[in-house]
DNA sequence: ATATTTAAAGATATTTTTGTCTTTATTTAA
DNA sequence: TTAAATAAAGACAAAAATATCTTTAAATAT
Protein backbone atom coordinates (compact mmCIF):
# COMPACT_ATOMS: atom_id res chain seq x y z
CA UNK A 1 0.00 0.00 0.00
CA UNK A 2 2.50 2.53 1.20
CA UNK A 3 6.45 2.48 0.72
CA UNK A 4 8.30 1.99 3.82
CA UNK A 5 9.18 5.81 4.05
CA UNK A 6 6.02 6.51 3.80
CA UNK A 7 4.85 4.60 7.08
CA UNK A 8 8.01 5.92 8.96
CA UNK A 9 6.27 9.20 8.16
CA UNK A 10 3.08 9.20 9.04
CA UNK A 11 4.11 7.97 11.68
CA UNK A 12 6.44 10.41 12.82
CA UNK A 13 4.41 13.01 12.27
CA UNK A 14 1.79 11.31 14.17
CA UNK A 15 4.38 11.34 17.31
CA UNK A 16 5.38 14.97 16.70
CA UNK A 17 1.67 15.96 16.88
CA UNK A 18 1.20 13.69 20.07
CA UNK A 19 3.76 15.92 21.55
CA UNK A 20 2.72 18.47 24.45
CA UNK A 21 1.51 21.91 22.80
CA UNK A 22 4.06 24.13 24.73
CA UNK A 23 7.31 21.85 24.53
CA UNK A 24 10.35 21.82 23.16
CA UNK A 25 10.77 20.17 19.46
CA UNK A 26 11.36 16.59 18.68
CA UNK A 27 15.14 15.93 17.62
CA UNK A 28 15.53 13.29 14.93
CA UNK A 29 17.14 10.53 17.86
CA UNK A 30 14.24 11.19 19.96
CA UNK A 31 11.37 10.55 17.17
CA UNK A 32 13.64 7.48 15.05
CA UNK A 33 13.52 5.76 18.74
CA UNK A 34 9.41 6.50 19.18
CA UNK A 35 8.74 5.14 16.19
CA UNK A 36 11.30 2.59 15.93
CA UNK A 37 12.82 3.59 12.37
CA UNK A 38 16.39 3.86 11.30
CA UNK A 39 17.30 7.34 11.92
CA UNK A 40 19.72 8.51 9.04
CA UNK A 41 16.87 7.15 6.67
CA UNK A 42 14.24 8.87 8.84
CA UNK A 43 16.26 12.07 8.57
CA UNK A 44 15.82 11.85 4.46
CA UNK A 45 12.25 11.81 5.21
CA UNK A 46 11.74 14.30 7.81
CA UNK A 47 13.68 16.87 5.28
CA UNK A 48 11.35 16.09 2.96
CA UNK A 49 8.38 16.81 5.03
CA UNK A 50 10.50 20.15 5.94
CA UNK A 51 10.24 20.73 2.45
CA UNK A 52 6.63 20.41 2.16
CA UNK A 53 5.62 22.58 4.57
CA UNK A 54 4.03 19.98 6.71
CA UNK A 55 7.18 20.33 9.67
CA UNK A 56 9.44 23.21 10.74
CA UNK A 57 12.86 22.52 11.43
CA UNK A 58 15.66 24.35 14.08
CA UNK A 59 19.31 23.45 13.85
CA UNK A 60 21.18 24.15 16.94
CA UNK A 61 20.44 23.10 20.90
CA UNK A 62 16.88 22.46 21.67
CA UNK A 63 16.60 22.26 17.92
CA UNK A 64 14.08 19.65 16.09
CA UNK A 65 10.96 19.43 14.23
CA UNK A 66 7.68 20.45 15.56
CA UNK A 67 4.16 20.65 13.11
CA UNK A 68 3.74 23.49 10.69
CA UNK A 69 0.70 25.34 11.78
CA UNK A 70 -2.34 23.51 12.78
CA UNK A 71 -2.54 19.81 13.08
CA UNK A 72 -6.35 19.84 12.96
CA UNK A 73 -5.85 21.05 8.84
CA UNK A 74 -2.83 18.80 8.41
CA UNK A 75 -4.04 14.97 6.88
CA UNK A 76 -2.47 11.33 6.04
CA UNK A 77 -3.19 12.23 2.19
CA UNK A 78 -1.13 15.17 2.62
CA UNK A 79 1.79 13.28 4.05
CA UNK A 80 1.23 10.39 1.71
CA UNK A 81 1.38 12.66 -0.78
CA UNK A 82 4.51 14.17 0.16
CA UNK A 83 6.58 11.41 -0.16
CA UNK A 84 4.50 8.35 -2.28
CA UNK A 85 2.94 11.27 -4.42
CA UNK A 86 -0.36 10.69 -5.58
CA UNK A 87 0.11 7.36 -7.23
CA UNK A 88 -2.31 5.80 -5.03
CA UNK A 89 -4.87 8.36 -5.43
CA UNK A 90 -5.14 8.50 -9.14
CA UNK A 91 -2.87 5.49 -11.04
CA UNK A 92 -4.76 2.67 -12.74
CA UNK A 93 -4.67 -0.27 -10.55
CA UNK A 94 -2.95 -2.27 -13.57
CA UNK A 95 -0.22 -0.02 -13.88
CA UNK A 96 -1.90 0.92 -17.27
CA UNK A 97 -1.07 4.45 -18.56
CA UNK A 98 -4.27 5.17 -20.62
CA UNK A 99 -6.64 3.79 -18.03
CA UNK A 100 -9.90 6.23 -17.57
CA UNK A 101 -13.55 6.27 -17.39
CA UNK A 102 -13.72 6.38 -20.87
CA UNK A 103 -11.19 3.88 -21.39
CA UNK A 104 -11.43 1.66 -18.25
CA UNK A 105 -8.66 -0.91 -17.53
CA UNK A 106 -10.87 -4.71 -16.78
CA UNK A 107 -11.10 -4.02 -12.96
CA UNK A 108 -11.16 0.31 -13.05
CA UNK A 109 -14.60 0.40 -12.01
CA UNK A 110 -14.42 -1.94 -9.28
CA UNK A 111 -11.15 -0.29 -7.89
CA UNK A 112 -12.52 2.83 -8.26
CA UNK A 113 -14.75 2.55 -5.37
CA UNK A 114 -12.17 1.24 -3.31
CA UNK A 115 -9.34 4.29 -4.37
CA UNK A 116 -12.09 6.55 -3.70
CA UNK A 117 -12.75 5.28 0.12
CA UNK A 118 -9.86 5.08 0.31
CA UNK A 119 -8.57 8.51 -0.41
CA UNK A 120 -11.93 9.80 1.33
CA UNK A 121 -10.75 8.44 4.35
CA UNK A 122 -6.97 9.97 4.18
CA UNK A 123 -8.32 13.15 3.51
CA UNK A 124 -10.97 13.54 6.40
CA UNK A 125 -8.21 12.25 8.71
CA UNK A 126 -6.34 14.70 10.20
CA UNK A 127 -3.54 14.87 12.58
CA UNK A 128 -4.27 15.97 15.82
CA UNK A 129 -7.66 13.32 15.85
CA UNK A 130 -4.77 10.62 15.85
CA UNK A 131 -2.39 11.93 18.22
CA UNK A 132 -5.39 12.93 20.72
CA UNK A 133 -6.32 9.18 20.65
CA UNK A 134 -2.25 7.82 21.13
CA UNK A 135 -2.54 10.33 23.89
CA UNK A 136 -5.21 8.76 25.34
CA UNK A 137 -4.18 5.38 25.21
CA UNK A 138 -6.31 4.44 22.40
CA UNK A 139 -4.12 3.72 19.74
CA UNK A 140 -0.11 3.04 19.38
CA UNK A 141 2.75 4.04 18.33
CA UNK A 142 5.00 0.79 18.30
CA UNK A 143 5.04 -3.04 19.33
CA UNK B 1 -0.82 -1.35 -4.13
CA UNK B 2 0.20 -4.06 -6.14
CA UNK B 3 3.95 -5.01 -7.51
CA UNK B 4 4.52 -4.38 -10.62
CA UNK B 5 5.25 -8.65 -10.93
CA UNK B 6 1.09 -8.41 -9.70
CA UNK B 7 0.11 -6.37 -12.06
CA UNK B 8 1.39 -8.22 -14.99
CA UNK B 9 0.10 -11.26 -13.14
CA UNK B 10 -3.28 -10.20 -13.19
CA UNK B 11 -3.22 -8.58 -16.74
CA UNK B 12 -2.20 -11.96 -17.75
CA UNK B 13 -4.64 -13.62 -16.60
CA UNK B 14 -7.53 -11.41 -17.75
CA UNK B 15 -5.91 -12.21 -21.15
CA UNK B 16 -5.56 -15.79 -20.86
CA UNK B 17 -8.88 -16.21 -19.67
CA UNK B 18 -10.06 -13.77 -22.10
CA UNK B 19 -9.79 -16.42 -25.02
CA UNK B 20 -11.99 -18.78 -26.82
CA UNK B 21 -12.46 -21.46 -24.70
CA UNK B 22 -11.50 -24.37 -27.49
CA UNK B 23 -8.64 -22.23 -29.01
CA UNK B 24 -5.00 -23.03 -28.52
CA UNK B 25 -3.26 -22.35 -25.76
CA UNK B 26 -1.74 -19.06 -25.06
CA UNK B 27 2.39 -18.72 -25.38
CA UNK B 28 4.64 -16.71 -23.24
CA UNK B 29 5.73 -14.45 -26.69
CA UNK B 30 1.92 -13.86 -27.42
CA UNK B 31 1.07 -13.00 -23.43
CA UNK B 32 3.66 -10.63 -23.04
CA UNK B 33 2.69 -8.81 -26.32
CA UNK B 34 -0.84 -8.83 -25.50
CA UNK B 35 -0.12 -6.76 -21.79
CA UNK B 36 2.50 -5.27 -23.08
CA UNK B 37 5.39 -6.85 -20.17
CA UNK B 38 8.70 -7.67 -20.42
CA UNK B 39 8.78 -11.31 -21.45
CA UNK B 40 11.34 -12.96 -19.41
CA UNK B 41 10.08 -11.33 -16.30
CA UNK B 42 6.44 -12.24 -17.00
CA UNK B 43 7.75 -16.29 -17.77
CA UNK B 44 8.68 -15.70 -13.99
CA UNK B 45 5.30 -14.68 -13.41
CA UNK B 46 3.67 -17.13 -15.01
CA UNK B 47 5.85 -19.99 -13.48
CA UNK B 48 4.48 -18.62 -10.02
CA UNK B 49 1.21 -18.89 -11.21
CA UNK B 50 1.62 -22.67 -13.08
CA UNK B 51 3.55 -23.42 -8.89
CA UNK B 52 0.23 -22.08 -7.43
CA UNK B 53 -2.42 -24.12 -9.82
CA UNK B 54 -4.21 -21.02 -10.94
CA UNK B 55 -2.48 -21.91 -14.26
CA UNK B 56 -1.70 -24.97 -16.51
CA UNK B 57 1.58 -25.17 -18.57
CA UNK B 58 2.77 -27.22 -21.44
CA UNK B 59 5.54 -27.40 -23.14
CA UNK B 60 6.54 -27.94 -26.75
CA UNK B 61 4.76 -27.46 -30.10
CA UNK B 62 1.37 -25.98 -29.84
CA UNK B 63 2.30 -25.51 -25.67
CA UNK B 64 2.12 -22.81 -23.46
CA UNK B 65 -0.43 -21.21 -20.83
CA UNK B 66 -4.62 -21.97 -19.71
CA UNK B 67 -6.35 -21.22 -17.03
CA UNK B 68 -6.33 -24.05 -14.55
CA UNK B 69 -9.96 -25.18 -14.01
CA UNK B 70 -13.11 -22.77 -14.04
CA UNK B 71 -12.58 -19.26 -14.65
CA UNK B 72 -15.44 -18.29 -12.62
CA UNK B 73 -14.17 -19.32 -9.17
CA UNK B 74 -10.68 -17.91 -9.93
CA UNK B 75 -10.65 -14.46 -7.98
CA UNK B 76 -8.36 -11.51 -8.11
CA UNK B 77 -7.63 -12.06 -4.53
CA UNK B 78 -6.05 -15.85 -5.11
CA UNK B 79 -4.11 -14.11 -8.21
CA UNK B 80 -2.93 -10.94 -5.56
CA UNK B 81 -2.15 -13.50 -3.27
CA UNK B 82 0.35 -16.14 -5.10
CA UNK B 83 2.42 -12.94 -6.66
CA UNK B 84 2.33 -10.51 -3.49
CA UNK B 85 1.65 -12.17 -0.43
CA UNK B 86 -1.32 -11.48 2.03
CA UNK B 87 -0.14 -8.57 3.74
CA UNK B 88 -2.36 -6.71 1.46
CA UNK B 89 -5.00 -8.34 2.98
CA UNK B 90 -3.84 -8.72 6.84
CA UNK B 91 -0.76 -6.19 7.19
CA UNK B 92 -0.81 -2.62 9.26
CA UNK B 93 -0.92 0.26 6.98
CA UNK B 94 2.03 1.66 8.91
CA UNK B 95 4.23 -1.51 8.93
CA UNK B 96 3.32 -2.10 13.16
CA UNK B 97 4.49 -5.94 13.71
CA UNK B 98 1.64 -6.36 16.70
CA UNK B 99 -1.47 -4.12 15.42
CA UNK B 100 -4.24 -5.58 16.24
CA UNK B 101 -7.87 -4.36 17.27
CA UNK B 102 -6.62 -4.98 21.02
CA UNK B 103 -3.33 -3.00 20.41
CA UNK B 104 -4.41 -1.01 17.07
CA UNK B 105 -1.99 1.31 15.09
CA UNK B 106 -3.34 5.16 15.48
CA UNK B 107 -4.76 4.48 12.13
CA UNK B 108 -6.22 0.94 12.50
CA UNK B 109 -10.04 1.49 12.42
CA UNK B 110 -9.92 4.11 9.71
CA UNK B 111 -7.91 1.33 7.45
CA UNK B 112 -9.76 -1.77 8.56
CA UNK B 113 -12.92 -0.47 6.86
CA UNK B 114 -10.83 0.26 2.90
CA UNK B 115 -9.04 -2.87 3.83
CA UNK B 116 -12.25 -4.98 3.94
CA UNK B 117 -13.61 -3.17 1.04
CA UNK B 118 -10.46 -3.93 -1.22
CA UNK B 119 -10.70 -7.68 0.15
CA UNK B 120 -14.29 -7.90 -0.40
CA UNK B 121 -13.99 -6.74 -3.75
CA UNK B 122 -11.03 -8.61 -4.40
CA UNK B 123 -12.98 -12.33 -3.22
CA UNK B 124 -15.70 -11.29 -5.13
CA UNK B 125 -14.35 -10.34 -8.40
CA UNK B 126 -13.79 -13.41 -10.66
CA UNK B 127 -11.85 -13.89 -13.84
CA UNK B 128 -14.82 -14.78 -16.17
CA UNK B 129 -15.95 -11.74 -15.26
CA UNK B 130 -13.48 -9.53 -15.96
CA UNK B 131 -12.92 -11.59 -19.26
CA UNK B 132 -16.06 -11.42 -20.56
CA UNK B 133 -16.41 -7.58 -20.71
CA UNK B 134 -12.85 -7.70 -22.03
CA UNK B 135 -14.20 -9.54 -24.85
CA UNK B 136 -17.17 -7.57 -25.38
CA UNK B 137 -14.36 -4.23 -25.73
CA UNK B 138 -16.07 -2.62 -22.40
CA UNK B 139 -12.75 -2.97 -20.88
CA UNK B 140 -9.58 -2.84 -22.10
CA UNK B 141 -5.31 -4.62 -21.51
CA UNK B 142 -3.70 -1.98 -22.65
CA UNK B 143 -3.64 1.69 -23.73
C1' DA C 1 35.10 33.64 19.78
C1' DT C 2 34.67 28.96 20.60
C1' DA C 3 32.68 24.61 21.53
C1' DT C 4 28.54 22.06 21.32
C1' DT C 5 24.31 20.67 19.44
C1' DT C 6 21.48 19.94 16.03
C1' DA C 7 19.51 19.47 11.04
C1' DA C 8 20.86 19.52 5.90
C1' DA C 9 23.23 17.79 2.17
C1' DG C 10 25.65 14.67 -0.35
C1' DA C 11 28.15 10.41 -1.06
C1' DT C 12 28.10 5.66 -0.49
C1' DA C 13 26.34 0.98 0.62
C1' DT C 14 22.90 -2.65 0.95
C1' DT C 15 18.72 -4.91 -0.17
C1' DT C 16 14.78 -5.71 -2.90
C1' DT C 17 12.47 -5.56 -7.10
C1' DT C 18 12.54 -5.72 -11.79
C1' DG C 19 14.47 -7.43 -15.81
C1' DT C 20 17.62 -10.38 -18.93
C1' DC C 21 20.38 -14.17 -20.58
C1' DT C 22 21.77 -18.95 -20.93
C1' DT C 23 21.06 -23.61 -20.32
C1' DT C 24 18.05 -27.53 -19.59
C1' DA C 25 13.94 -30.33 -19.96
C1' DT C 26 9.85 -31.68 -22.37
C1' DT C 27 6.72 -32.21 -26.16
C1' DT C 28 5.49 -32.51 -30.90
C1' DA C 29 6.02 -33.46 -35.62
C1' DA C 30 8.49 -34.77 -39.50
C1' DT D 1 15.24 -40.41 -34.04
C1' DT D 2 16.08 -35.96 -34.97
C1' DA D 3 14.85 -31.07 -35.28
C1' DA D 4 11.96 -27.52 -33.70
C1' DA D 5 9.10 -25.35 -30.33
C1' DT D 6 8.11 -24.40 -26.13
C1' DA D 7 8.29 -23.72 -20.78
C1' DA D 8 11.41 -24.26 -16.54
C1' DA D 9 15.29 -23.24 -14.02
C1' DG D 10 19.09 -20.83 -12.67
C1' DA D 11 22.62 -17.35 -13.11
C1' DC D 12 23.27 -12.72 -13.87
C1' DA D 13 22.34 -7.50 -14.42
C1' DA D 14 20.06 -3.14 -13.74
C1' DA D 15 17.17 -0.16 -11.30
C1' DA D 16 14.79 1.35 -7.34
C1' DA D 17 14.11 1.49 -2.49
C1' DT D 18 16.06 1.41 1.85
C1' DA D 19 19.74 2.49 4.85
C1' DT D 20 24.25 4.45 6.44
C1' DC D 21 28.22 7.49 6.71
C1' DT D 22 30.65 11.85 6.28
C1' DT D 23 30.82 16.59 5.78
C1' DT D 24 28.67 21.06 6.09
C1' DA D 25 25.75 24.67 7.90
C1' DA D 26 23.26 26.92 11.42
C1' DA D 27 21.93 27.93 16.11
C1' DT D 28 22.87 28.23 21.02
C1' DA D 29 25.34 28.74 25.14
C1' DT D 30 29.49 29.49 27.44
Amino acid sequence: MFSKACKYAINAMIYVASLPENGQRAGLKEIAKAINSPEAFTAKILQQLVRDELLNSAKGPHGGFEIQGNPNTITIAQIVGSIDGDMIFTGCALGLEKCSEDHPCPVHHKFKAVRDHLTGMMLTTNLKDIATRVNDGISFLKY
